[in-house]
DNA sequence: AAAAAAT
C-alpha cells in the first residue's frame, strides 16, 4: 500500500512542485475568488534581457486538457466536424445534457482554483457575464450557450483581453479557454465597427483576427465554438485547414471573414497565394501556443506571425492559450508579446479522480489477448447496449490499422483514426466512434488533443506513451462532466522510464499504485524523460509560472506567491544516465521477473481496488 | 522512434 500524500485533489501538472506538492501551498498568496489581490500593484513594464535561445531537444508538446469541465455550464455540444452551416438558435441551445446534480456539486470545487496573475497593471477579475462589458447581443448568444457564469479563466482573462492587453494564459482545455479568447476578441470588432475584412475591389480576405490552433479537428471545433458566439452579430467567422479542399474554403473567406481560425499549413498557403492578407489582423490568439511553439511547428508560426504581413507585436493584440508554458516555450512565445500579462489558473480537478487508473504488467505479444479481455469483461458486465466508448490509444498508424483489423477479425465493431488517413476518413470515423456505430476506437495521438468525445467510458492505453502529459490528457478523455471512467493501461519493460511520473500522477490521484510500480519507479530515473537525453534546459519542471520573474531576470517585484526555489530547478537539473539496448535505465535493477513473483500481472492490479463490475460508467443519458 | 501540419 503506497503511502498517499493526503491530498484530495489533483494539481495540474503545470502547478507541481518537482516534490509533488502543489504551487499553491495555503501561506501562498492566490485569489480563488475574484477579488484583485491588494498586493498586487502596477509596476513599469517588465524589460526582458535579451536571451540565448537554448537548443531544445525533442519536447513532449503538452495539450490541454482532456476534457470539458462542468463549471455549472452545459457541457460544449458535440461538435460535428462536418458542419459548416449557419449556427441556429437550436444550434445554439445544442448543449449535450449534463444536468446531472454532480456538475453543480463539483462546481464548488473550481471556485478554488488557484490563480496566479503577474505583470503590469492587471485588470481586474470579474465574477459574472453581466459584470463584463460585453455587448447585448453577444449575452444573448452566451446565453444561449448556456453558458451562466464564467469560468475562472474566463473571469480573469475575459477583462484581461477586452482591456486590450496581451496575455499568456496556463488553463486547462475545457476549462473555458476557447471563449475566454473568442469573447473578448468578437466582443472588440464589433465595437470597432465589423469590416468583414472586405476590400474593395479586391478578392483578397483581410480578417480582423487570426486564430491558430495545431490541428484540423481542433480548428473545427474552435470555428463552431466562434460561430455560436458571433451569432447574428454580423461577424463573419472562418476556417482554413488542410485536408480539405483548398477553392471551397478561399470561396467561403472571399465572402467575408473577420475571425480567422487555422491550421498552420494551409494559412501559409493561402497567404502565398494571395488569397488572405494578414495586414489587418488586430487581434492574434494562439491556441494550445506551447505545442505552436514546439518544433516542428515553431518555424510556421513564426513565418506567419513574423515575416508575413502581420502587424508587429504591440500593433495588434495577442492573446497565448496553453495548458503548460515550460520557461523556455515562454521566452519564444514572449517575442510575439508586448507588455503581457501572465495569468495561470489551476483547476481542482476532481472529476480526474472520477477516473479510476489501472494499471497492469502486460508483455508486447499479450497486449491483444488482454485487450479483448478487456472488452469481453465490460460486455459482460452489462454495459453494452449503453454503447459506451472505448478508446485505445496506440504508439503508431500502422499499428492502429493492425489492431482495427485484427479487432474486426474478432468480432469487435472498431475503427482506427491516425494522421495517415485522408481527412474525410478522419472525420468518418470520429462520426461513426461519437455515433456509437463502432464504439471502439483505435487512435494514435491524433486523437488525444482537443477532441471533445462524449461518452467514452473506458480508455485503454494498449502502449503507453512517452510523456505523462499526453497519458493525463487521453485518460481525460474519459470521466466527463462528473461522471466516472476507467483508464487501463498497458505497462512492459519498454515503460519504465514512465514508471516515477505515473507513480506520481496515480498517487496525486488518490490511486492505488500497484507495488510492482512503485518498486519500479524507486529503482528508475525520472520518468519523464523518454529518450535519456538531458532536458535541463526546460527546468525541473512544468513552467506553469512566469518566467520573467526566474532567478535570470531578477525581477520578482510586484509578484505574489514567489516562494519557489527556481535555483533548485531551472539551471541546474542536469541528469544524465545510460539507457541500455532494452531501453532501460542501465543502472536500473528492477527485475520483470520479481515483478511477476509479486503477482504484477493483468487483472491483479486495479488501480483503485475497484472491479470492472464495481466501476460506475456512463453510458448514453 | 513517433505524431502533427500544405499540395
Amino acid at each position: 500500500m503506497p503511502a498517499q500524500r493526503g491530498r484530495s485533489f489533483y494539481v495540474p501538472r503545470h502547478l507541481r512542485q518537482p516534490d509533488g506538492t502543489s504551487f499553491f501551498p495555503a501561506s501562498t498568496a492566490t485569489f480563488p475568488h475574484s477579488d484583485l489581490p491588494s498586493f498586487v500593484s502596477p509596476h513599469p513594464p517588465l524589460n526582458i534581457p535579451p536571451r540565448s535561445r537554448p537548443s531544445r531537444a525533442r519536447r513532449d508538446g503538452t495539450t490541454p486538457g482532456p476534457r470539458r469541465l462542468p463549471y455549472g455550464q452545459i457541457a460544449s455540444p458535440e461538435h460535428d466536424l462536418n458542419n459548416q452551416e449557419p449556427l441556429d438558435e437550436q444550434g445554439a441551445a445544442d448543449a449535450e445534457g449534463s444536468k446531472n446534480g454532480s456538475v453543480l456539486i463539483n462546481l464548488e470545487a473550481y471556485e478554488d482554483a488557484p490563480v496566479e496573475a503577474s505583470g503590469a497593471d492587471i485588470p481586474a477579475p470579474a465574477s459574472s457575464f453581466d459584470e463584463i462589458d460585453l455587448l447585448e447581443s453577444m449575452n444573448k448568444n452566451i446565453s444561449r450557450c448556456k453558458y451562466e457564469k464564467p469560468t475562472p479563466i474566463q473571469r480573469h482573462a475575459i477583462p484581461i483581453a477586452l482591456a486590450g492587453r496581451d496575455l499568456m494564459a496556463c488553463a486547462q482545455t475545457g476549462s473555458g479557454k476557447t471563449a475566454a479568447f473568442c469573447l473578448p476578441i468578437i466582443c472588440g470588432i464589433l465595437r470597432n465597427g465589423v469590416s468583414n475584412g472586405k476590400k474593395p475591389a479586391s478578392r483578397i480576405a483581410c480578417p480582423t483576427a487570426l486564430v491558430l490552433s495545431p490541428t484540423r479537428e481542433l480548428s473545427c471545433q474552435i470555428h463552431d465554438e466562434a460561430k455560436k458566439f458571433a451569432y447574428q452579430t454580423g461577424i463573419k467567422i472562418g476556417v482554413a485547414y488542410g485536408g480539405a479542399p483548398f477553392g471551397l474554403q478561399v470561396r467561403n473567406l472571399e465572402r467575408g471573414v473577420d475571425v480567422l481560425v487555422a491550421t498552420p499549413g494551409r494559412l501559409v498557403d493561402m497567404v502565398e497565394r494571395e488569397r488572405v492578407s494578414l495586414r489587418m489582423i488586430k487581434y492574434l490568439a494562439i491556441d494550445e501556443a506551447d505545442r505552436m511553439l514546439d518544433m516542428g511547428f515553431e518555424p510556421q508560426i513564426r513565418q506567419i506571425v513574423e515575416q508575413m504581413d502581420m502587424p508587429p507585436a504591440g500593433a495588434r493584440q495577442t492573446l497565448l492559450f496553453s495548458a503548460t508554458f515550460p520557461n523556455d516555450i515562454q521566452m519564444l512565445a514572449s517575442d510575439f508579446l508586448s507588455n503581457y500579462i501572465f495569468l495561470t489558473v489551476g483547476r481542482v480537478g476532481s472529476s480526474t479522480e472520477l477516473i479510476a487508473q489501472k494499471v497492469e504488467f502486460v508483455e508486447e505479444k499479450d497486449k491483444r489477448r488482454r485487450l479483448k479481455d478487456l472488452l469481453h469483461a465490460r460486455q459482460e458486465d452489462g454495459h453494452h447496449g449503453k454503447r459506451e466508448l472505448t478508446l485505445v490509444f496506440v504508439e503508431t498508424k500502422r499499428g492502429a490499422d493492425v489492431l482495427e483489423s485484427w479487432l474486426f477479425q474478432n468480432g469487435f465493431s472498431a475503427i482506427a483514426i491516425h494522421g495517415d488517413k485522408v481527412q474525410v476518413e478522419r472525420e468518418r470515423a470520429l462520426r461513426s466512434f461519437k455515433r456509437g456505430a463502432t464504439p471502439i476506437m483505435v487512435a494514435t495521438d491524433v486523437a488525444s488533443r482537443g477532441l471533445d468525445i462524449p461518452h467514452v467510458a473506458h480508455v485503454v492505453n494498449f502502449d503507453l506513451p512517452k510523456c505523462i502529459d499526453d497519458y493525463v490528457h487521453r485518460i481525460g478523455r474519459t470521466g466527463r462532466a462528473g461522471k466516472s471512467g476507467l483508464a487501463t493501461a498497458f505497462f512492459n519493460s519498454k515503460n519504465v522510464a514512465l514508471a516515477r511520473a505515473l507513480t506520481d500522477l496515480m498517487k496525486e490521484t488518490n490511486q492505488e499504485v500497484p507495488c510492482w510500480l512503485s518498486e519500479c519507479a524507486e529503482q528508475s530515473f525520472d520518468g519523464n524523460n523518454s529518450n535519456g537525453m538531458s532536458r535541463n534546459h526546460r527546468g525541473n519542471k512544468f513552467g506553469g509560472h512566469d518566467f520573467r520573474r526566474g532567478p535570470k531576470f531578477g525581477n520578482k517585484r510586484n509578484t505574489f506567491q514567489s516562494n519557489y526555489d527556481y535555483s533548485t530547478s531551472i539551471d541546474d537539473y542536469n541528469p544524465s544516465y545510460v539507457i541500455d539496448s532494452n531501453g532501460n535505465p542501465a543502472n536500473c535493477d528492477y527485475d520483470i521477473a520479481t515483478a511477476q513473483e509479486e503477482g504484477a500481472f493483468g487483472g491483479q492490479s486495479f488501480g483503485n481496488g475497484l472491479g470492472y463490475g464495481s466501476v460506475e460508467v456512463s453510458g448514453w443519458d
